[in-house]
DNA sequence: AATGAATGAGTATTCATTCAT
DNA sequence: CATGAATGAATACTCATTCAT
């Protein structure tokens, strides 16, 4: 009869249990992003974070729980990032754009994150709270960031006038687009299309139709 | 006491019969572009046809096949009308791709077909015979509209040099997303952006940047 | 105007009014026989007989009545051959015997017919009515007409005395048993068996165990 | 209003757990006997065993699982002890024949199980992996042990020649129909048959035909 | 803290039967 | 007579959530 358990060859007992939440919210990510919300099977989660389904239950306490705790842990931070990146970088705000664009690219566009956006568009209509509370926390953090370098930019005369809540769109919409597409019908394109050539040419004709030069005209305005 | 039936209020059975399907369509687009497809339920597309839901199975093998259906009736006669326009409007390469741009967004933006994209995109991935037959049939066909006016504004010298299919899909991609986000995540912002000043300055800016002027280079290419 | 109907170049109307329900009871004693009652689809036997399912109803008014009209115009008169044949042979009991087994076999087991027996047993659980009338019009007909062979034997010292019920459904029981197998579990064997080999040592074993031969002693008894 | 909880008069949770599978068998083995297979309901299944339906996808993946797992548990184990049966018995062909047809038949004829035979091929054609499944599983091993015994007699000279395989089938035939025979139409007899006179008559009739005896003449073969 | 057995509401699909034309 | 459109009840299977252990 041993004094003692067996000898755990996992990790020690304390350790996981700090960790367990963020093991969960990795395995959901994963498989919200693979099957969207309302086909994420919590079966699944539990099966991928090696734990029970009952133990999701424990931390999270519903399915819409658990997708809001994974765009807080997921992307929250990478906006933070971003408005770090614009505090502290003392650049003009053409550069910055482009500048946090790429940095978006890179960041979000090729990696699972991408898919949430695609998840919460698509199924913003059957789950309100959802998309509420991913406008709230990210789209509107998000825009802020893009609309003060936008609202500078027209400010001092780089940019063409226009509504710079528009152009935040306009500069996302195509890289937002485009990873959603990355997930859904590219896989039905047999040519495809080079990514880097799409954001290239996005960031050079975006910012060449935006760029305040001589004999142009201000943009459309509400 | 009638000595006669009472005065038969509904259709009579032979038209009703031929209206059918066009009916069952209809009823099925509203709903599929409400909830999505995997969320729709049979029971009220058929309940919102005024049939009972056996009926759907005896126009529709499938809600696939159904939904097949909604795409081949409401969709694909509109890029056929594209393609007529293409073919009888004898423009230059930019005024052309305007007014397909712009009537795409009249015809499609404002109305429910709006819906299909974000469905598909959405839910691609977990129902990949449906994102297929969306591909061939609504994709394919459109991007080649828009691909061979590209090709000959590059030609002609009135767009700068680059690959068409990265400008059509960058042409799309602002039109598109705006019409996924007025059925997703707009209903959460409180004040919302014009959808005319969108879509004016898209074109402006787009083709303000694709425009072939004196000291631009070319645009990346593969 | 033509005041007569077009040529019709199918079989004359009069003889096709006539022929509907036999032509109907054909096309079910098929589906029947290969899907069994409660798989049977009236969808199928009507596509068979070239007809709409409406019409069915029009000669049977429901599943029930149109297998026992098939079970009636079928199975029924194969019986009252039988009975024809013992009336007019003038044979000995044995080769009496031997003759209707035989008979049987040839007109019955290797026919659709055979599908019959098994559906009726398979099923007789589920659909009492069915069952009983089966048992009315075919069991206790056929019965009747191979006890009474039995009990001329057994009277007339030919056969070991014993039941003669028992006897009988002995006597058929492997047949039967083999029309069934051939229509189930016979196309999971690979090897198979020949159908001849085992009818013709069924009757060997059979006639030989029942004959009355010195030594031996009657048979079991209630 | 008890300070207690109230005495759980249900099973604990743990001997439930190791039992449920084997009482979802046992009330699985009732439904589809009573019913067959494509009319036995999920919902009386469960409701029998005292579960939710939901309960029995947490132990069998589909109906067809369900009724794999009654031929694993109830027939399977039947044919292993007659295997056993034959492997320890040291007796002579005949006598060991008739044991084993004895033993089927108090084992079987008189219990549930005899309503499988009569299930798997009412219902064969329908459910091809079924009857494959009760085929590799049951008629096999089954067919095995009894033509052994059978080759082993005409071996030694105490039966006739003949296709084993086939006196196979015919031994068990009479068997295997009166138990079909008394789960269907054996209840439209008013009169009805002793099932002891029955087997012993097939007995008596079966091995007396099949004996060996001076001036008989082998059985037809292939 | 963790488990995993149990639940039961929810949904696509089938098919005998009806009845207006 | 004949049609075939319409019905609606019936059923296997799924999965978020609960809770006794």
């Amino acid at each position: 009869m041993p004094s003692e358990p067996a000898p755990n060859t996992e990790e020690p007992r304390r350790r996981r249990k700090e960790a367990r939440p963020g093991e969960l919210v990795a395995a959901a990510l994963d498989v919200f992003v693979e099957r969207g919300f309302a086909a994420a099977r919590l079966d699944e989660i539990a099966a991928r974070a090696g734990v029970s389904k009952g133990t999701l239950y424990l931390y999270f306490e519903s399915k819409e729980a658990l997708f809001k705790a994974v765009v807080q842990e997921a992307i929250v931070p990478r906006i933070a990032e971003g408005e770090a990146m614009v505090a502290s970088l003392d650049m003009a705000p053409e550069p910055l754009l482009r500048e946090l664009l790429l940095g978006w690219w890179e960041v979000v566009a090729n990696s699972k994150l991408s898919g949430i956006p695609k998840l919460v568009i698509g199924e913003a209509a059957n789950f309100p709270d959802v998309a509420q509370f991913y406008f709230d926390n990210v789209v509107q953090r998000g825009r802020a960031l893009l609309v003060s370098v936008i609202e500078r930019g027209i400010a001092e005369g780089a940019f063409r006038p226009g509504d710079p809540l528009v152009l935040c769109q306009l500069a996302l919409a195509p890289m937002l687009f485009a990873s959603m597409w990355s997930r859904s019908l590219a896989c039905c394109d047999p040519q495809g299309m080079s990514p880097d050539v799409y954001l290239r040419t996005h960031l050079e004709v975006f910012l060449g139709g935006l760029r305040a030069e001589p004999g142009r005209i201000p943009l459309p305005a509400a």
